[in-house]
DNA sequence: GCCAACGTTGGC
DNA sequence: GCCAACGTTGGC
């Protein structure tokens, strides 16, 4: 099963707020580069992710489930763009830091690291784990 | 607040 | 189809 990872700016639509969702989730909407939606269309119902707050804090918090498949954006009339809709699943013990994640041998490929520009990324099984394991999660 | 990286737009 | 100009993201 592939993972993914959202970056959200926290003072914009943070954890507290996804958490705040609950079961019902939250659409990922506002995605407007190709690259990221592309990533959310290749999302399954089921699929992991993690929650990155980007800017403020600039570390992983926590854990998201796709609970819907790639469907038109609501914020947008521009038929181009689409989102998924994601639900909290847990927060980590112990958030992830950008400056970990550079530090820890095997994230050095991982887009977050690499690409620190695209919103909607892949992450690899061993980064997952990698970042489970660093989070205080066992894989 | 600055600026580097990168994506998109539009003139040719 | 190339590429310069421009806009945006996000780390610092």
């Amino acid at each position: 099963m592939p993972f993914w990872l959202f970056k959200s700016e926290p003072d914009v639509f943070g954890w507290a707020e996804q958490a705040a969702k609950g079961e019902a989730g939250e659409e990922w909407t506002g995605v407007r580069n190709y690259q990221a939606r592309n990533n959310m269309r290749a999302m399954r119902c089921g699929d992991l992710g993690f929650f990155y707050h980007s800017n403020i804090g600039k570390e992983i918090v926590g854990i998201v489930e796709v609970i819907r498949e790639s469907a038109p954006d609501s914020t947008t009339d521009d038929p181009r763009w689409d989102c998924v809709m994601v639900k909290a699943v847990r927060p980590l013990p112990r958030p992830v830091s950008l400056d970990r994640c550079k530090l820890e041998p095997g994230l050095e490929q991982m887009a977050l690291v690499k690409n620190t520009r695209l919103s909607v990324q892949p992450v690899s099984d061993a980064e997952w784990q990698i970042v489970c394991r660093l989070g205080g999660l066992e894989g």
